[in-house]
RNA sequence: GGGGAGAUGCCGGAGUGGUCAAACGGACCAGACUGUAAAUCUGGCGCCUUCGGGCUGCGUAGGUUCGAUCCCUACUCUCCCCA
């Protein structure tokens, strides 16, 4: 492929790309030596559960590995002890070791199922800054001013808040940065939060008298509440590990606006369909219900297979739109032979507590075998297994034990 | 090293001796409505309750008081100013 075709799968959908003749240079010189480019992409393994939001770089590295360039898939195990300050108002908590490499396993996992494991290189930046001795790190530490630190904003952000800040974390970037330094990375990728990051590691690269990598940065997603970013800790986050049900539920959920983006970014639509998409729903020729079923369709279909996308969206109509029950219910056995209805809902988890449990009840939000039951008192028998319904998607089968 | 301010529920943030399970906003849950788990409106949102109440709770540990989130002491942590 051609620099041009090449830049244009590079830069495709990217906020910023520092900087682009550097990167055409690059490319250049890969072309003529046949020399595939290092891509560096570093991962906080701090939480192991990946979701669509991860997957808008990790698809960017896909399209890059597919042009045959190398793909240096960082885990950072060392940093994540730090925890990255990034888009964070509080320090983060630091994990242990254990944790740490326990995340990085389940991680990898789930990476490769966007990556060509073939054709990724893992690595830990433990291998390296582990060894780095304290004359090593004060000489890094000397490469950067406090000012030239707290200019990004997150940390200005704190400061001006009078929230903490750790020396630990002011560490951090440079500590980023000097990965790139020892991967001798030619392009680094990450989200726009990233970006001081990156830069840094531009700036530590030139002294250490490499040619400094070209960044480039990505988009964050937003959740399904359309403001805040993607973030399991948030709630608004589709996990890849979610059933088929769930993942089609949660993109069903999504506000409107975001139906574009989301086919943006999570699928491999061309450009000229998207145009034709966004310019239909803002027309309001298209139908933005069905073209969410679309997009959650084909999102489910890309991790669970086509198969399995067919039945969320059954199961989705059927539970949603003509009030059916779904396909699974957790059934649950319970001693007794008969219990209250508060007692209940609260010993199969359908309630928080015996409080909660009454206040559904008497908003209405509890059904025994298909029959609202508003009485918290109301005394349900369990001779045979009963249908508990408690709000729109919160369903059990309970049953008592009949002998033992 | 010296001086000052502060720590409240999932989060932000009021309260400054009883009427505080703690205003208000957000998040969350439920109901109505709908094209959805969207938007909007309504209700709820510590635990237990025979619905009368009972218990736990406002950084931690003690103390004063009939009574403390509110006063005192020590401790821990954070922020600011000066050095």
């Amino acid at each position: 492929m051609t620099v041009d075709e090449q830049l244009r799968v590079f830069c495709r959908d990217t906020v910023d790309c520092i900087d682009e003749a550097d990167l055409e240079q690059k490319l250049a010189r890969s072309l003529k030596e046949k020399k595939p480019l290092k891509i560096k992409y570093g991962a906080d393994p701090s939480s192991p559960h990946l979701h669509l939001g991860h997957t808008v770089p990790l698809r960017k590295l896909r399209a890059i590995q597919e042009l045959g360039h190398q793909i240096i898939f960082l885990i950072g195990d060392f940093t994540a002890r730090i925890g990255d300050p990034s888009q964070q108002y509080q320090t983060r908590p630091k994990l242990g070791r254990s944790e740490i490499a326990k995340n990085a396993k389940t991680y990898q996992e789930q990476v490769f199922r966007i990556l060509d494991r073939k054709r990724t290189k893992v690595v830990y930046n433990s291998a390296w800054l582990d060894n780095l001795k304290p004359d090593d790190f004060l000489s890094l530490m000397s490469q950067y001013t406090v000012a030239r630190i707290l200019e990004r904003d997150d940390f200005s952000r704190r400061y001006k808040d009078k929230k903490p800040i750790t020396l630990l974390e002011f560490m951090y970037p440079l500590l980023q940065g000097y990965d790139s330094v020892e991967l001798k990375s030619d392009v680094e990728l990450g989200g726009t939060d990233q970006k001081f990051n990156l830069l840094v590691g531009r700036e530590l690269q030139r002294l250490w008298n490499q040619e400094p990598q070209v960044v480039l940065t990505l988009p964050i997603l937003e959740g399904t509440d359309g403001e805040r970013k993607m973030s399991k800790s948030l709630g608004n986050a589709i996990g890849l590990e979610d059933t088929p049900t769930n993942m089609f539920g949660g993109l069903m959920s999504i506000p409107d606006k975001l139906i574009a983006r989301y086919f943006r970014y999570l699928t491999d639509t061309d450009e000229k369909e998207l145009k034709a998409l966004e310019g239909g729903l803002e027309s309001g020729k298209l139908h933005p219900r069905k073209e969410k079923a679309r997009l959650a369709n084909c999102l489910v279909s890309m991790y669970h297979g086509a198969g399995e996308a067919a039945r969320a969206e059954a199961e989705f109509d059927r539970v949603f739109k003509s009030g059916d029950l779904p396909d699974e219910i957790q059934e649950y056995r319970v001693k007794e032979m008969k219990m209250d209805l508060v007692s209940l809902l609260a010993k199969v988890g359908l309630a928080e507590s015996k409080g909660a449990a009454r206040r559904l009840i008497q908003q209405g939000a509890v059904e025994v075998d298909r029959r609202l039951e508003k009485e918290p008192t109301a005394v349900i028998l369990l001779n045979e297994p009963r249908l508990i319904r408690c709000g729109k998607r919160k369903f059990a089968r309970v049953s008592g034990v009949t002998h033992d």
